[in-house]
DNA sequence: TAAATTCCCTACTAATCTAGTCAGGAATTA
DNA sequence: TAATTCCTGACTAGATTAGTAGGGAATTTA
């Protein structure tokens, strides 16, 4: 397993797909302005997103990213290893026997920890944060401000080149 | 924070010097034979270790690595920050204020899952692993199977050369 | 004292990964 | 038809990983 900054930024943008989950796909130049990634970047790691089933892309004006499955079964772990394939390189051989046949012991130690950090992020749910009170009235809240729903699209599109950003 | 194959070699190599804490130093030469890393990598590794406390150097023959603290102090997390020197990049500017002065919503839910993460790694020692009953005495019944301390040096060394790894 | 061992340090390098750019195409809406 | 947005592939600068190379310093053993 592997958690670095492309995980990160998977996580943060799922959590804002997590947010308006319901309320309307959000566009990648949405979360592109919020977080400051390059949109094409976004897009590749969305593309691995989709290809993991954890989101569905929506085509034409008013389309976006929304979550295919419910945000309390989407973990943090399922994304994180969608988006950044970990390569998981056993030494000692890959399937090797590194002595008697059997796995090095600290190998063994350490495939244990590494399944126990992966229960604990698999343990985690999009839902747990942002079904926290409060976290979707704020969004909302602010969305309404920048004039994300209210709005004409041109006007909503002029106004969110300055602000968003929940 | 981060977390990849340079955070495992440091962990899997402190597991290492855990197993034989008390017993005496182990040698980097040792570690590289058994995990497959090469020698002088294992070196600057050790070298971010020492700096960071958690390991002492022995010189000399007979000489190696061992524990600089006791093994239930030691963390997880403190091994691998020691080792990854993660350069947490925020985005939306750094102290950077993403509309209203405050951080983006998904920025602080994304802090807060990193707080969770370190606790939880920082929350698992390296005796948690090692003083499980059974292993310390694996790890002498293979260490002395591979001569490491019963045979004069010269033989051990050959006899390590094609297998040792606990 | 001499030789072997082992840590220690610095500088360099190939391969890989990150993050991004660019260019174009396909589906959808207005 | 035009605008929007997803979708795909190819390419790239820069960082990181993992490893090489070469030398030194401390310590033990012969």
């Amino acid at each position: 397993m592997r958690l670095s900054t492309k995980g990160r930024y998977g996580v943060t943008a799922m959590m804002d797909l997590a947010i308006h989950d319901g309320v309307g796909p959000v566009t990648l130049a949405d979360i592109s302005q919020c977080q400051g990634i390059s949109l094409s970047y976004l897009e590749q790691l969305f593309s691995k997103l989709r290809k993991s089933g954890l989101v569905d892309g929506v085509r034409g004006p008013g389309g976006g990213y929304k979550l295919a499955r419910p945000a309390d079964s989407i973990t943090v772990a399922e994304i994180i290893t969608a988006v950044d394939e970990h390569v998981d390189i056993t030494n000692c051989g890959g399937a090797g026997d590194c002595q008697d046949g059997s796995r090095c012991l600290t190998h063994e130690l350490w495939t244990e920890l590494s399944t126990r950090l992966y229960d604990f992020l698999n343990d985690i749910t999009l839902s747990q944060f942002v079904s926290r009170p409060g976290i979707r009235e704020l969004a909302m809240e602010r969305d309404q401000i920048n004039g994300r729903f209210a709005l004409a699209k041109r006007q909503a599109t002029a106004l969110r080149q300055e602000a968003r950003c929940d």
